[in-house]
RNA sequence: GGGUGAGUGGCGAAAUUGGCAGACGCGCCAGACUUAGGAUCUGGUUCCUCACGGAUUGGGGGUUCAAGUCCCCCCUCGCCCACCA
């Protein structure tokens, strides 16, 4: 049965034979089964550019270890994995190297997935999505036309990042910090035609979905203040002398008797009509200013506040004041109505702006029991107070000011309590080739005109040039520009943009359920099945753009009667990022492809390592070589775990004989000696907390028990020359437990070993292991003894020792007795099971 | 500025509810076996002190018999958001 071992374990022969194995029998596979809880587990999919570095060792390790625990835990798992293919990156290439983006991005999905394999990931290779893909991008479009057609879709002109040089927009991803990523011009705003998703309609149920998940609080946190729900009053403003009127919106309508100015957003359409000629020079003048700055630089707070007077008036509607009316950098066109009523008392920036351009400043609130000097004060005054110079709210809190000014504002209806988001709706067309081509038609005669369903999907064309310049790449394909409209039968111009790629990403979870399934995106009984994901894991980045996103993009689902849920990822967990000499490893910024750890340790010791180093949510340093100054390709850490598993392989492979499947048969009625005893005992507490760990998260404690685990056995001789002595059936109980709460994390070598011995071929699949609570419990404890807190004496102790006992067993201690000799006692602790703590004077 | 996480030996770190600070591992030191191999095994390793002993979880205060852990103030670092009206 068991077969010839090799004194020394090399991991590179015996891993590469059980990756053919499990690929050969599609170990991995999961399909439909109605007798067995289903666990989905998914893992953020990558973007195939090139390599993986220890990055995405981390997150995928993470994931296979929980995928592997959980099948062992008895759950039909489905751990499928995918690549997030389209984007800039390809055609940034392919302008550099002169190859088509698809073959760019295909052949590192190759080098990727042959690196996925040789990490040992136990993958469901069947159910890959690959999203530059037609028969995945196909249902990008479908879904497009469904939100289209539900209103959820739909086109607006708005200002995109535009740089003057290139003749391009750009992503928010190529502006770095306002200038142009690849020819380093500055960035300007510029007017353009997008489509829109209305993710804002949704604000309110993101929100209130929060409460049905459990997921971390800090992504939560992120998300919420990402909506950015704000209760406030709009209100109307008319402008003196003009039949004019304009909106504000504010929080603080406490606080409008201390309006002593207005703003309105350099971009607000009422500027042009109520400029007077005198200032018509220095509001254009500030106007240009602030169009050349990026947005980065137009949001930076520490930006000097501009303002130009436009020579116009706005009637304060709650007291007939008339106060001037500016444009100012501060006030942007995106949020709110585009324009504020300033309150320089109460609003630190309307505050700095008052005394750049000397306005005055009317105080009316006060702080509780001193007053403000309007002249002197140094900031704005933003705390709650009592309210004064406000008419007939004088007196009040300003908290009951505030509802009792919203009310008045609403019975005379200058306006009405409302919710503002900062949420923007969800901007989809990019001007990029590599990309889902959005389905939509531009008739002459029909106006906008979706794709036919029978039509897609809608190819991307391969006679176009990357010229890296003009206008999006697709329009140089007259043969993909024109086609004919399926209403009228005329001339019709396509859609030039393609789909901002967090499309792709909204959805992919629901096609790995139905990954073949070509009639439809997927099979309600599959999702049925499979949905909601069960533990989603990735980093925190994507707080706030692909989580929200997905969410999004489910609910519209839900609302379009698709899915029967609106939340896809029941459980969410960030994994730490991996960070060289403290900044975090990307491609940028000199990444380590897992290679060299692999070729020469194996991958085993690879993932125990990279799980081993420090707790999975927290940031791990990878460390920097002081030989090259730049970060390890082999960092000297690894040496630990392939001594961990060396000692494994040689235990077995020296005691092989000593090991015998029928442990089982005797271990519960042998009669043991104290050393047989404290090894199953080690054995089983050791079981016991790996389990917990496991279910926490906690992998780096889950190994170091491993390894306490190990060191036991080490210290234990096993009887070789009586392979029936009793002293071998604990030691074959504790090596056999060992393996397998090792096998998630090393599955090759316990696949290995296990193949050895003799044990049960389908590993994977084999159940936990069961930790007994009894077998577990100490017999003794070694009890500390402190004299005022400080450490004195140990003392050994049966377990469930009483009190009284206890104390006497402490008073009578020699080394306890010259501490309390002489002295007073003023009490005793004595906490069962802990300790006893002297109090003396 | 707002949010959020963190700060423990030479290093990575451990310590579910307040109860022996430093588990496990790296590195280092000493030894064993080897006729120097970066293999393996054994012992040691927070700091100060020859020692007795003392100090110690970013700093300072507090609660408690007892604080890395709870409370208050401060410092430093990471990440996310950021003139949001």
């Amino acid at each position: 049965m068991s077969r010839e071992m090799n004194d020394r374990y090399f991991p590179q022969e015996i891993e590469k034979k059980w990756q053919q194995i499990w690929d050969e029998t599609n170990l991995y596979h999961a399909e439909m089964n109605e007798d067995k809880p289903k666990y989905y587990f998914m893992d953020m999919f990558a973007y195939p550019s090139g390599d993986l570095h220890w990055g995405h060792i981390r997150n995928y390790t993470i994931g296979d270890v929980v995928a592997r625990y959980k099948r062992h835990c008895g759950y039909n798992v489905m751990h499928p994995t995918g690549f997030d293919a389209f984007g800039l990156p390809a055609e940034n290439a392919a302008i550099k190297r002169k190859v088509h983006p698809r073959d760019w991005t295909m052949m590192n999905i190759a080098n990727m997935q042959k690196q996925f394999r040789a990490m040992g990931y136990g993958y469901d290779w069947q159910r890959s999505v690959v999203t530059c893909q037609p028969d995945y991008f196909k249902w990008n479009q479908w879904f497009f036309i469904q939100l289209f057609k539900k209103g959820l879709a739909y086109k607006k002109r708005s200002a995109v990042n535009w740089c003057p040089d290139c003749q391009t927009a750009l992503a928010n991803e190529q502006v770095v910090d306002g200038i142009c990523e690849r020819c380093e011009h500055p960035v300007v705003k510029r007017m353009m035609e997008q489509w829109y998703f209305r993710i804002t309609e949704y604000a309110e149920r993101l929100l209130a979905g929060h409460d049905n998940i459990s997921w971390p609080d800090d992504i939560v946190a992120m998300q919420k203040n990402w909506i950015g729900k704000s209760q406030g009053v709009e209100f109307a403003w008319k402008i003196n002398g003009h039949d004019k009127a304009f909106r504000v919106f504010t929080t603080r309508p406490d606080t409008v008797y201390g309006v002593t100015f207005m703003v309105l957003a350099p971009e607000h359409p009422l500027v042009d009509e109520i400029t007077t000629s005198e200032q018509i020079s220095e509001v254009q003048k500030l106007r240009s200013e602030v169009a050349k700055l990026s947005e980065i630089d137009r949001a930076a707070t520490d930006l000097e506040k501009k303002g130009a007077f436009t020579g116009a008036h706005a009637v304060n509607p709650m007291n007939g004041e008339l106060v001037p009316i500016y444009i100012a950098n501060y006030v942007m066109m995106d949020y709110g109505t585009g324009a504020i009523m300033a309150v320089p008392a109460h609003d630190q920036r309307d505050f700095e702006f008052a005394r750049k351009y000397d306005i005055p400043v009317t105080i009316v609130i006060a702080p509780e029991g001193t007053d403000l000097d309007a002249f002197k004060m140094t900031a704005a005054f933003v705390a709650e107070g009592n309210m004064v110079n406000s008419a007939e709210f004088d007196g009040m809190p300003s908290d009951d000011g505030w509802e009792k000014i919203a009310d008045k504002m609403e019975e005379t209806e200058i306006g009405n309590r409302t919710i503002n988001y900062r949420l923007r709706d969800w901007c989809i067309s990019r001007q990029r080739y590599w990309g889902t081509p959005i389905p939509m038609l531009y008739c002459e005669k029909c106006g906008i005109v979706p794709v036919p369903d029978e039509q897609l999907p809608v190819l991307l064309p391969d006679d176009i040039e990357f010229t890296g310049s003009g206008q999006s790449p697709l329009t140089t394909s007259e043969s993909f520009m024109n086609t004919t409209c399926p209403n009228c039968g005329g001339h019709a111009r396509r859609d030039a943009d393609t789909m901002d790629t967090f499309m792709d990403s909204s959805w992919y979870f629901l096609r790995y359920c139905s990954p073949q399934v070509e009639d439809k995106p997927f099979n309600p009984e599959d999702i049925k099945y499979w949905m909601p994901v069960d533990m989603y894991v990735g980093g925190r980045e994507h707080a706030t753009m692909h989580l929200i996103y997905a969410r999004f993009f489910t609910m519209a689902l839900h609302d379009m009667g698709l899915v029967d849920f609106d939340e896809p990822f029941t459980r969410l967990f960030n994994q730490g990022i991996v960070t060289a000499g403290g900044k975090k490893m990307s491609k940028r910024s000199g990444a380590v492809p897992p290679n060299d750890v692999v070729n020469d340790y194996g991958a085993d010791a690879a993932r125990i390592f990279i799980m081993f180093m420090a707790p999975a949510g927290e940031r791990a340093e990878w460390g920097i070589d002081p030989a090259t100054g730049k970060p390890y390709t082999v960092p000297p850490g690894i040496e630990g775990i392939a001594r961990f598993l060396n000692r494994i392989w040689r235990m077995v492979a020296l005691n092989k004989a000593v090991y015998r499947l029928e442990w089982r048969d005797s271990i519960e009625v042998l009669e043991m000696g104290p050393l047989e005893r404290a090894l199953r005992r080690k054995t089983h507490q050791t079981i016991i907390k790996v389990t917990h760990d496991i279910e926490r998260m906690q992998f780096n404690t889950v190994i170091a028990a491993m390894m306490e685990l190990l060191n036991e056995i080490s210290s234990f001789s096993p009887d070789s020359n009586d392979i029936y002595a009793d002293v071998n059936v604990p030691w074959s109980e504790a090596i056999e437990m060992l393996l397998r709460m090792l096998s998630p994390f090393a599955p090759h070598i316990v696949c290995e070993i296990f193949d050895i011995l003799g044990i049960d071929g389908d590993m994977p699949y084999l159940p936990w292991p069961t930790g007994d609570v009894k077998v577990a419990a100490n017999e003794s404890l070694e009890i500390p003894i402190q004299v005022n807190g400080k450490l004195r004496s140990k003392l050994v102790v049966p377990v469930g020792i009483d009190k009284d006992t206890m104390q006497e067993l402490a008073l009578n201690d020699d080394s306890v007795k010259k501490y309390i000799e002489g002295v007073s006692i003023v009490k005793i602790i004595v906490v069962p099971g802990k300790l006893v703590n002297i109090v003396v004077k």
